[in-house]
DNA sequence: AGCACGCCGACT
DNA sequence: GTCGGCGTGCTC
């Protein structure tokens, strides 16, 4: 005779495959979705509730020592979307739910009471309080006076203080709830016939429906955005908006700050604090704020009215999460959407081949934005071949000439060089010795304004050594060039140029990067140097010549989706320069002129190359067209990985093709050595069924303890 | 992930 | 003779 007792399922917050059954405290009922605190181990944990199943009574359960919420901390379909994510990344589900919810949440921290929706002034005409305004008070109370009801979102932290003062002395009071029937602005600029298409659209789009938006670079993307949001909007809707890099796309939450500012915007990114964070998940979880602008973990914010998601720049690797849960923001996103039956929109000027893929396969619908909404020409590309030419710092004749001529007429000049620092490599002139990271299989650069030599992939610092280790020479040479070599390279050729590099190295914080932005703005002649940073987001006017500096690099990566991404990144850069009145022009540097990719790239045309990638992809068998997913091991001794993976790989079952193990593209990284199986099926819903149960069986192999392993499902970056 | 238990080298 | 290295095992 079998007793049975009600248990609680819990996923707790350690990164272990499993869940955890727990005795409910009397007299309780828990809802999936809650929060408690729980024995674990010798200490207490955080979890969240599952589900209730019943146990055998003769089994010894500890107690949930406190329930944390009073309601689910997320509604349903997020909790559905956090299971849907953990299981198909195969990823602890405790760990996945800590990674979806904010710091302080997760750590057990309560909600924040609900806050005022927004402040106005005081109906009160005398102050009861004899003192005067303070001058940031008085500044405050202005801008209220100007505005009339200020939503709590729109008021920085740092006014907090001087808020909490003025509503003490009853210059300013809260009002409850958003009392407004105010309306967001009107558009500025007027759609062309493209946008208005594309708006109609969307708006006509009821439940849930992926669209894919290509739009060449300014052909008004944000336009479509912001104007498919107005009607959900003034009915009280939300919107999702997700973007690569908040720090890149300031302008996007100024302009719906400044069309639907009224409603309620808030970003969202790293830069906050975990309090902040908190405070505004807690604003758009109650409805107050309607615009959430947020990076990848923004996909998890609670939104009880969403109508629309937006995933902005969608070919963006930094939407895939590269440590801990590997998952894509983006492929999530379209999940969620799914979900909460809402439309979702992908944007891109260079949409992923995934993307591609799926409006061929009829999976998105499509919306294409042709003409450049400012009326400017796309730039036009030109190959510079370097075999044979005099080089100046990586710099051809050609391009040195074109940016003499694009200064004296008054214009400005970006030169993309996708690597920081003075040199790539340090190498002997005598024996050939390069000088390597001791701890990862890559070179040390050289930063000659520190006169360091750093290792970008594990931070090992040294000095410039005074002699080859090797031979003992002293004739030690640098290899290669760098951003802040092309800036002393230039400088020296143009002095009398203004230059602004843009990279890591060079801008420390934001607000760096905004101020150089501003200055670059001021429309003089300059030259501008810098990397991934200067082809994201921001547009310069006063640019008319474009150099790609080392376009061959993206030719001679391992990484099969190199090719995409040089691709992604040239026509992105491209797309920062002109003008109506300024046509502007790309100069592509490659000592393979004849390069397929860069001929057809050189048409400025994205879709017939990406369409070429397409084909070899779907040739060779890799993703979109197959499931990809990787098996990466890390240990100090190398037969140990090895061992491992074999025996990983020979208990997979049939319907996985897998294979290796082969070393990783960097075979060591921070004193780590790495490799990795690869891992294929015909296709994704295929690869997520077998996965489970090999991974279990995984799990227990033996050393499967002492090594560090991760699977990455449908990985973006090799590594 | 933590944290404890458990066997082999250089030190008070 | 101990302190401590990290291999392995467990967490309801």
């Amino acid at each position: 005779m079998h007793t049975e007792t009600n248990c609680i399922q819990v996923a707790v917050m350690v990164p272990l495959r499993r869940i955890f059954s727990y005795a409910p405290p009397p007299d309780t009922i828990l809802q999936p979705g809650v929060r408690v605190r729980v024995p674990f181990g010798r200490g207490q944990r955080i979890g969240i509730v599952i589900g209730s199943a019943r146990c055998p009574a003769d089994i010894e359960l500890k107690t949930i020592e406190r329930i944390l919420d009073t309601q689910p901390i997320l509604p349903i379909a997020l909790q559905q979307l956090i299971h849907f994510g953990a299981a198909y990344y195969h990823h602890p589900l405790g760990d996945a739910w800590a990674t979806a919810l904010p710091a302080l949440l997760r750590q057990g921290r309560p909600l924040p009471k609900p806050t005022p929706w927004g402040y106005r002034l005081s109906a009160s005409v005398t102050p009861t309080s004899p003192r005067r305004p303070g001058k940031r008070q008085q500044a405050l109370l202005n801008h209220i006076a100007k505005i009339g009801i200020v939503p709590a979102s729109d008021i920085p932290a740092l006014l907090r203080h001087t808020l909490r003062q003025a509503i003490q002395r009853d210059w300013i009071e809260a009002v409850a709830h958003s009392a407004t029937t105010q309306q967001g602005l009107p558009s500025s600029h007027h759609l062309n016939t493209e946008q208005e298409n594309a708006v109609a659209q969307l708006h006509a789009a009821r439940g849930f429906r992926a669209w894919l938006l290509e739009g060449v670079t300014g052909s008004g993307k944000t336009e479509v955005y912001l104007e498919a949001f107005r009607p959900h909007l003034e009915s009280g809707g939300q919107a999702l908006i997700l973007v690569p890099e908040i720090g890149l796309t300031p302008q996007l939450v100024e302009r719906c700050q400044a069309r639907f500012g009224t409603y309620g915007v808030a970003a969202l990114h790293s830069a906050q604090s975990d309090g902040e964070r908190l405070r505004i998940w807690a604003s758009a979880a109650e409805g107050r704020v309607r615009i959430i602008v947020g990076t990848r973990s923004a996909l998890f914010i609670p939104l009880p009215r969403l109508a629309m998601i937006i995933v902005d720049e969608e070919h963006d690797p930094s939407f895939k999460q590269q440590s801990g849960w590997h998952y894509s923001a983006r492929d999530l996103a379209i999940q969620r959407a799914r979900l909460e039956n809402v439309p979702i929109v992908l944007g891109s000027a260079t949409p992923s081949l995934e993307s591609l893929y799926n409006v061929q396969s009829g999976r998105f619908h499509y919306l294409t934005l042709r003409q450049r909404a400012t009326g400017a020409a796309m730039p036009e590309m030109t190959i510079v071949p370097l075999q044979r030419q005099n080089l100046l710092g990586g710099l051809s004749p050609t391009l040195l000439t074109a940016c003499r001529e694009t200064l004296e007429a008054g214009h400005q000049v970006l030169l993309f060089l996708n690597r920081r620092g003075y040199a790539p490599a340090v190498l002997c002139h005598d024996c050939g010795h390069v000088m390597a990271c001791p701890r990862c299989s890559a070179s040390m650069t050289w930063h000659h304004r520190q006169g360091r030599l750093r290792c970008h992939h594990c931070g090992h610092e040294s000095r410039w050594p005074r002699t080859c280790p090797t031979c003992g020479s002293n004739t030690l040479i640098t290899a290669g060039q760098g951003t802040e070599q092309l800036e002393e390279v230039l400088r020296q050729h143009f002095p009398q140029a203004p230059l602004w590099r843009i990279d890591r190295d060079a801008l420390h914080g934001r607000d760096a990067f905004a101020a150089a932005i501003t200055e670059i703005r001021q429309d003089r002649a300059a030259l501008l140097v810098g990397t991934q940073m200067l082809a994201k987001g921001h547009h310069f006017p006063a640019v008319t010549l474009v150099g790609i500096v080392n376009t061959d690099q993206g030719l001679f990566s391992a990484d099969f989706r190199a090719p995409e991404r040089l691709l992604q990144t040239v026509l992105q850069v491209a797309g920062r320069a002109g003008r109506a009145d300024k046509a502007g022009r790309v100069l592509l540097q490659t000592h393979l002129p004849d390069h397929p990719l860069l001929q057809s790239l050189a048409l400025g045309d994205y879709r017939a190359p990406a369409q070429a990638l397409l084909e070899e992809r779907r040739a060779a068998g890799l993703p979109p067209v197959s499931a990809l997913a990787l098996l990466r091991a890390e240990a100090h001794q190398r037969p140990r990985i090895e061992k491992f993976l074999s025996a990983a790989r020979d208990c997979a079952p049939p319907g996985l093709s897998v294979s290796g193990p082969i070393p990783s593209l960097m075979e060591r990284r921070a004193g780590f050595e790495r490799a990795e199986l690869w891992i294929q099926a015909p296709n994704r819903a295929q690869m997520q069924k077998q996965l489970g149960t090999w991974l279990a069986a995984v799990g227990k192999l033996p050393g499967a303890k002492s090594i560090r392993w991760t699977l990455d499902v449908d990985p973006l970056l090799l590594s």
